[in-house]
DNA sequence: GACGCATATATCCACTGTGGAGATATAGTC
DNA sequence: GACTATATCTCCACAGTGGATATATGCGTC
């Protein structure tokens, strides 16, 4: 899973958003580390809702501009967490032989 | 960072390796969940000793093949501890929210 | 009125990284 | 003789990334 599928849907986890509203949770979430483009993001999001990971939950107009609002699946949470578990293993690996800031 | 970058630093993180030995010792930190590719392998070895994370350490010959070592370099070092408490961090975002086996 | 910026979606295209496959070579096993 | 393990290297097709561009609304500035 690349960075930019696991922060979509981790910005999923609270509730449904719309795409750009994941870029600037994203943003919110990793103090401005992790940006999103919106290139990767739409295509992201084209290939978890094909993969069942997100649905598209409803759409709504805000001042002229159509927001779609995706929702993460159980799917969806349940690959988020096995990545989630992954890294952690590969995190420890290295906080085993060597100290990490912050972790 | 790429997962094969990390892992091909990890691996290293216990004293210099040859290629194929870095292979062999993914292999066996992941519990076989991670294999690098040879070709993989030896394109972002020469990426990484470009950028200086690691260093072409000496050469073997052992039953007529050779093996060329790489070591990590304090860059190295520096970088992989970057990216494990970046990783540290992304792996927080999901556990503040959801449960995660093992984490 | 023109311009830039934030919001919001979408696509084009060049670039990078990945990995299966093949090449080359030695040594041991079936 | 064929296959597997060890050991390096490269070719090439594929997938993902992201800057740029397009389209459109609304707001503040010049």
């Amino acid at each position: 899973m690349s960075e930019a599928t696991y922060f979509i849907l981790t910005a999923l986890l609270d509730g449904p958003l719309h795409g750009y509203g994941i870029i600037l949770r994203t943003g919110e979430q990793s103090a401005g580390r992790v940006r999103i483009a919106v290139a990767t993001l739409y295509r992201t999001l084209d290939r978890l809702e094909e993969g069942g990971l997100v649905v598209a939950d409803r759409e709504e107009i805000v001042e002229g501009r159509t927001r779609r609002y995706y929702r993460i699946t159980d799917d969806g949470i349940g690959a988020l967490r096995a990545e989630a578990a992954r890294l952690q293993q590969a995190v420890e690996l290295v906080t085993r032989r060597i100290a990490v800031t912050g972790a």
